[in-house]
DNA sequence: TTATGCCGGGACAAATGGCGTCCCATAGGA
DNA sequence: TCCTATGGGACGCCATTTGTCCCGGCATAA
């Protein structure tokens, strides 16, 4: 049941937003029948005459029974209502939750993708979808792409079906690799990502956990100055989160340096800088690429799964808004619960 | 599984359409890959413009790639086709039954519902509700409808839900009542349908397995006349269809009788007339009503569940066509089995 | 009894978006 | 080299949906 509803969920995802509307009438009229047709429309914000044409529609299934008094359920329909239940519970969770994340968050589009990353690498390729299929809608000809680093972003250029793209695309690291494996590192998946989106791509090709001195010297290199430039006129943003321990695990970050990111209180990163939960950035590593603050005005896609990440989604997610947020069900069941723990304590 | 099916086929049947053409797109292009727009639509004789609509719509979902060579599948793409072939083979089986007795049979429209009657008396309320569905597609002011007798009938009048109806509705029983049960005698099945139209109704209140002499007094009785007439000219004729089997068991058929039906092949029974497997009227109890004959020119509903029903109803249906059939899926399976043996041995 | 307010449903103009149909540049095969 | 089939752009049309009225009915309160 549980695939089949996923399946439904991307072979035909124009069905939610009729059971939705469907499933809200068949509730509200099961709670306050009867119920008229107007006061329906104006408790449920939906449009009088969108009401109405449900309620026909309903009305000849044999769920609702309609009187000069108002609306009712027919036994029929209050079965259906009870079995629908489930179902909708089932197949607009996400949804719900995600219009819930989007008031909570300054994002203007959240997905959320079933299941744990974590448990389940399909996931991540599942978000590496959900990713390209907002990219499709924002992108441009002629855009310049930054794109990250990570093991989710790999899935993101993964997912990249070559066909139908703008021209003129160029794709850019976000920033130089930071001593990574060269599979994640953004400068492979740049290249990647530019060859299916059929662009063209520029790379630093420069690592840059270097010495400050040696980075400030590269950076004046004509060729790499230009790609630098190119980096911060990018419009659109592809990047994931990192938390501490992952940075940690993944990089050669000296003993003395792990240290006092943790008695910062570092638990994000994001382009080599470190936040603490409250999202104050605390740190930074040396580098070169996209500053936080480089990303307003740019169309920023963020993306992370699982439910380790949610701490450090908050952290780097709030300070700026994005265009969007693809998260998995696992890191957005966890926001939601550190949210409202948040809120409690507000309150 | 099952009743996620028809709870969505009842809820959201417009999705059916919708999955129906995305699949045959997918299977097709599965099949004969690359394959062109055009192609396409000219083989799967869908306009070109809709083609393209899904095709977008499956490209944006990264189930199809689209190249200039034309229009492939993704692994993806491959990946849900196999997926979706079970589910649209559960969600659609119906649908296909239904074209193809469609086809098969004189009649416009035919529903079938899923299940057995004989083995779950839910799927005769189903069974109701479609006919009552049908019925609240052709009904109109000022109508007459004929309503006839048996246990599947009770399920229709009780199917009605008492809203919305046209206005000066009169229903009348098809033919008076043959010593059967009152509750499934036509004539209170009238006066139950009458009331939850809202309309009014004229039944003939006496029963015609009289002697034959008594029945040419009775119908000369002005009241009996003038009713007559109304039934004759009902616009609207809802039946049912009997087996032999049946009859003998409900109605008082003297022995002799019966071994006469027998003896001509009777196999259905239908206003009190019988007929043998081919359609031929057998045989016919004296009696007032409405004659098969009388069928022509009017709009007539036929529902019959139960695989034993399929020889009776094609004996019976054959003949004349109707506006609709409701049956259940036990019986659709039989008449599709009864059918391809019988082109089988005619070929 | 009468007045009032909410009820459903009919009606209809406006708008939206899907649909049908072209054309065109192009790429790949003959 | 040519030719055919490809996708994609463009555009006008039409059907359906949508937004808004209004009307008559019915129930309830005065």
């Amino acid at each position: 049941m549980d695939r089949f509803v996923s399946l439904q969920r991307k072979i035909a995802p124009e069905i939610a937003r009729l059971l939705d509307i469907r499933y809200s009438i068949l509730r509200h009229v099961h709670f306050y029948q009867p119920i008229g047709r107007r006061t329906l429309s104006q408790q449920l914000t939906v449009k009088e005459r969108a009401v109405r044409s449900e309620l026909e529609f309903l009305r000849r299934q044999g769920f609702v029974s309609v009187s000069s008094s108002g609306v009712t359920l027919t036994q029929d329909g209050e079965v259906i209502f009870q079995e629908l239940g489930q179902y909708v519970r089932e197949l607009r969770e996400f949804a719900r939750l995600e219009q819930l994340l989007e008031r909570l968050l300054p994002i203007r589009k959240i997905v959320v993708v079933a299941g744990d990353s974590r448990r389940d690498p399909a996931v991540k390729k599942d978000m590496g979808r959900a990713v390209v299929r907002i990219l499709r809608e924002i992108v441009e000809d002629g855009d310049i792409i930054a794109a990250g680093g990570g093991t989710t972003m790999v899935e993101v250029a993964k997912a990249i079906v070559p066909s139908g793209w703008p021209k003129h695309i160029t794709v850019v690291p976000t920033r130089g690799s930071l001593g990574e494996e060269v599979e994640i590192q953004a400068d492979s998946i740049a290249v990647e990502m530019a060859k299916l989106l059929g662009g063209t791509y520029r790379v630093l090709n420069v690592p840059d956990d270097l010495h400050p001195e040696t980075i400030s010297r590269i950076i004046n290199e004509p060729r790499i100055k230009e790609i630098l430039e190119l980096i911060k006129t990018a419009r659109i943003v592809i990047h994931g989160v990192g938390t501490l321990e992952e940075m940690v695990k993944r990089r050669n970050i000296p003993r003395e340096e792990m240290e006092t990111l943790e008695s910062l209180g570092a638990v994000a990163e994001m382009f080599g800088y470190y936040f603490d939960k409250d999202g104050n950035m605390v740190y930074y590593t040396p580098s070169m690429g996209i500053r936080p603050e480089d990303l307003q005005g740019k169309k920023t896609i963020s993306v992370a799964g699982g439910a380790n990440k949610a701490q450090a989604l908050l952290a780097v997610v709030k300070r700026y808004s994005r265009e969007a947020l693809v998260i998995d069900e696992a890191a957005a069941l966890k926001i939601m619960e550190i949210e409202d723990r948040g809120k409690e304590k507000w309150q």
